[in-house]
DNA sequence: TCTTGACTTAAAGTGCACTCGAAGGTGTTT
DNA sequence: AAACACCTTCGAGTGCACTTTAAGTCAAGA
């Protein structure tokens, strides 16, 4: 008694993972995914395949281009070996997300500032004359 | 005795703010920036210049668009009035980066976990038999 | 039987933000 | 005089990641 594995056709899947059939088939084409196919030649995914492509996502969400993710496609099909490579691989997107982080959070910061000179010009508690160049000074002073 | 302030024409500038000078001409036209005009029509720019190219680029740097920029120009063209909506853009702006950072960290978790699940294969602190799928439940418990 | 959803290839279109080039002109510097 | 940096309009090109269309085929389900 075989339990057969859950199979999900491609519109199925495409609402699992969050995405269209034409863009399952644009990875397909681009090697990141791989499709299973009946005897009619008609796609199928497992559930295995909604946790790769799920993975995939994480890659793509820290800004992986999808050339990146091809290659780590490619390596991974070509076994434990080239393990140190792929680890490299997530660990300098890892490197470049957290970079990214650390530029939206300067950028956040004087945002942040923007809004508080706004609310200090509507309640006056900020002079008239102050700019807001002045006004970020006072932030400066550590530096 | 007047001062007259330093002047920066469109090539020094552009150098200043760490943009092209196509750029600063594609800006002009989408009506980002202001520029000033000797009496040869010769772009000049000026240290007030450099703050607000500055702070164009903190917004864009949290993501804002174009369009959204323009229309944060424009409001601000038509005077104080427009504050308490200048103050709305940039709290969604402020919103949206936060929520950036937010999917982006989780993203970077599961690369740091599948980073640590190929160092704990590596060094055969994890089972060959143990996929990274099994892997990422034991951070699962608490869910 | 008809609709629905799948299949194919190949090409074109979309959106965003630049980026560049052509072609001809002006003014300053070497 | 030549080089250089600037000016104009405006259209085309770039890069990325999809997204859609065309045109025709196939098979299962109501």
């Amino acid at each position: 008694m075989v339990e057969s594995v859950r199979h999900y056709r491609i519109g199925e899947f495409a609402q699992l993972v969050g995405l269209s059939t034409y863009t399952l088939r644009y990875y397909e084409d681009q090697g990141l995914i791989k499709s299973h196919r009946d005897e009619n030649g008609v796609r199928y995914y497992t559930e295995r395949d909604i946790r790769w492509v799920g993975f995939i996502l994480h890659l793509k969400g820290t800004g992986m281009r999808i050339n990146d993710l091809k290659r780590y496609v490619q390596l991974r099909a070509e076994g434990d070996a080239t393990i140190p490579t792929r680890r490299a691989m997530l660990q300098k997107a890892k490197d470049d997300a957290e970079a990214d982080i650390a530029e939206l959070q300067m950028h956040l910061q004087v945002l942040g500032h923007k809004i508080d000179w706004y609310d200090g010009k509507v309640d006056h508690t900020i002079a008239d004359s102050e700019s807001f160049h002045d006004y970020l000074q006072r932030f400066n002073d550590d530096k």
